[in-house]
DNA sequence: GCCAACGTTGGC
DNA sequence: GCCAACGTTGGC
């Protein structure tokens, strides 16, 4: 069984929540909701810890690409999206003492300068990262030490 | 807006 | 369990 990833890249559309998001939030920490992958899922709720690295990514917007640093908070739980009625992630079919989708708190350690997604497919020391494999979509992915450091150094320190 | 890729759903 | 239809993601 492989170990367990200490990084991750989690994909946010900027017009939902960016990287000033995060910024301004309370304790620059928000909770990770609306993920509604099982794959995705289960990152969270099974191998997600607290103080994980985490590569926040600007996705659908024009500039893709990674937009800052952020750590796992904890904040483990049920995502209490899936309950409301009103919230776009209602799911009906998620019963509170059995629910489906699940939440971690996320809190920015720095917003850095745009590493794009042009610029991280030009590196070819982050061509094993899963977020640019050929019709990935998985909004969570692990990363690799290698991998996090690659683009540590990339983005200067 | 297009479209490739992939996940989910539902009939059988 | 198979698989076609459909929906979503996300870059371009």
């Amino acid at each position: 069984m492989p170990a367990r990833s200490n990084y991750w890249l989690m994909k946010s559309e900027p017009a939902e929540a960016s990287i000033d998001d995060l910024a301004r939030a309370p304790h620059r920490t928000l909770p990770w909701t609306g993920v509604r992958n099982y794959q995705a899922r289960n990152f969270m709720r099974d191998e997600m810890q607290r103080g994980d690295g985490v590569l926040f990514y600007h996705s659908s917007c024009a500039e893709p690409g990674i937009a800052g640093i952020a750590r796992v908070a904890g904040g483990l739980g049920p995502d209490p999206t899936q309950f409301d009625p009103a919230s776009p992630y209602h799911d009906p079919k998620s019963k509170p003492e059995a629910p489906r989708w699940f939440k971690v708190d996320v809190t920015l350690v720095r917003k850095t300068p745009l590493l794009s997604l042009s610029a991280m497919r030009a590196a070819p020391e982050l061509a094993t990262m899963q977020v640019l494999r050929r019709g990935n979509r998985l909004s969570i992915t692990p990363v690799t030490e290698t991998e996090w450091q690659a683009v540590l150094a990339l983005l200067g320190g």
